[in-house]
DNA sequence: TATTTAATGTGTAAATTAAACACATTATTG
DNA sequence: CAATAATGTGTTTAATTTACACATTAAATA
């Protein structure tokens, strides 16, 4: 609740002097996980925010977050978090790196650890009950609160090195896909453009890829085949994935 | 202190109430930092490590650890905890993980960030004043104190990878250094023989290096040439580094 | 129903990078 | 001065990456 994203105003206040009591009277730390979640939708690459409710960056977005609990384990929270959030559980989820300055957070001294989880929007359709939950496309993640764009920056940095190692993008995608999707999604993720030819080549040489002898259907132009990921396969020879420069 | 390394008994005994206390009466977690100092000398590549203190871990090794201040940035901890232990100050340190599961210490929750650095035997000399503190050749790093295990295999393997992106190795060797001494400090943190022929190909097209139009002194056969490492020209084009598959 | 449109689907050649491999040279040691 | 044990050096082959163009298909439109 320390980072406050779903909390009424006096929850905030109450946490705050908690907060601060503990940091004049003794050794101690609160310690937050924050969520980055990835998903994609529409060709683009998005990130679930949920507005914060701060006075002191109101108006602004923030990544989910909350305190990780005394006894529960650091990555049960992150589970949990993602979980109460968007109601998954079945998911890549990853820590990426944790953010620790004195004064990143305006109720006290809040270290907190950031995961990044990667899910498919159309595959899963979370429920936003809140509407206060939205995805935004990453280009127009520019200026969040507290420091969670730094993390996010973090993050996304993270993504794009992971997807080249390992097969992760797949986790965005429906069960199905074509290769028009797949290409779409890498573009979006590392942010540039690739040859299709070359591209097709290097995922049908991984051999990770299921022809489903079915089509695209209702495109507005001639169908793409459609495959899926062969998920076993992959798991028995993890090894170095596509590495593209950048 | 926690961690308990460099502590008297009395004072663990004192943490492991203040921290047990702690858990039953609030949301509070402890947060520490745990060092992890490569070095490299004779050929082989090592850690520094203590002996822990902590009754439960009698005659264990364990990490440098310590709690991190409530007005602290994690970073800053980990400098400090650097400096204390080797005097060193001006040295590459990068944040690696953070480890959290509830009963990963057993004087309570605490939750520790590890940070690895990697330092320079020969030229720092660094005081160990207090002889419960050794280098460890990695390979006979085997039962660690805690977690601290999993904790020094995960920096390892960062160290694998993060050394195939960037030059960090030179920072484990001394100003000048043979190509020679370049190659065992790759086969020793890679763990694989390299040809020769080839590691010197890379090594000189990088060109990275700076010919001191020097020989090695005092070794058993004939001398190779000294090296330098060009930093200044390293930062200028900070890029993908050697990439060989492990 | 024929034409246009906008995408899919496919192969090869060149360039770059990585891997395999052997012998002459030099300083030290005995 | 002979033996030793290391340094120093190039080429060839294989593998990977990059660049690049045209026929095909289904939908949309005239």
């Amino acid at each position: 609740m320390i980072t406050g994203q779903k909390t009424t105003p006096t929850k905030n206040i109450k946490t705050l002097q908690v907060i601060q009591s503990e940091v004049e009277n003794s050794n101690r730390i609160a310690l937050s996980v924050d969520c980055i979640i990835f998903g994609f939708d529409e060709a683009k690459l998005k990130v679930l925010l949920i507005r914060s409710d701060l006075k002191k960056y109101a108006g602004k977005w923030s990544l989910l977050g909350d305190l990780v609990f005394p006894n529960e384990d650091l990555d049960a929270a992150a589970y949990r978090i993602l979980k109460q959030r968007t109601g998954l559980s079945d998911v890549y989820l990853e820590q990426v790196s944790t953010f620790g300055t004195v004064n990143r957070h305006p109720a006290g001294r809040v270290v907190t650890v950031a995961y990044c989880s990667l899910i498919n929007v159309q595959h899963h359709k979370l429920n936003i009950l809140d509407n206060e939950l939205h995805w935004h496309d990453i280009k127009n993640v520019t200026d969040l609160a507290f420091d969670h764009q730094q993390i996010f920056d973090t993050c996304l940095q993270q993504l794009q090195k992971r997807v080249q190692e390992h097969p992760l993008g797949f986790n965005l995608l429906p069960k199905k896909f074509s290769l028009r999707d797949l290409q779409n999604l890498y573009e979006a993720i590392l942010g540039i453009k690739m040859d299709r030819r070359n591209f097709r080549k290097k995922f049908f040489s991984m051999d990770f890829l299921i022809d489903l002898n079915e089509m695209e259907q209702d495109v507005p132009h001639r169908p793409g085949k459609l495959y899926k990921f062969n998920f076993e396969k992959y798991e028995k020879r993890k090894k170095k994935w596509i590495g593209i420069d950048f």
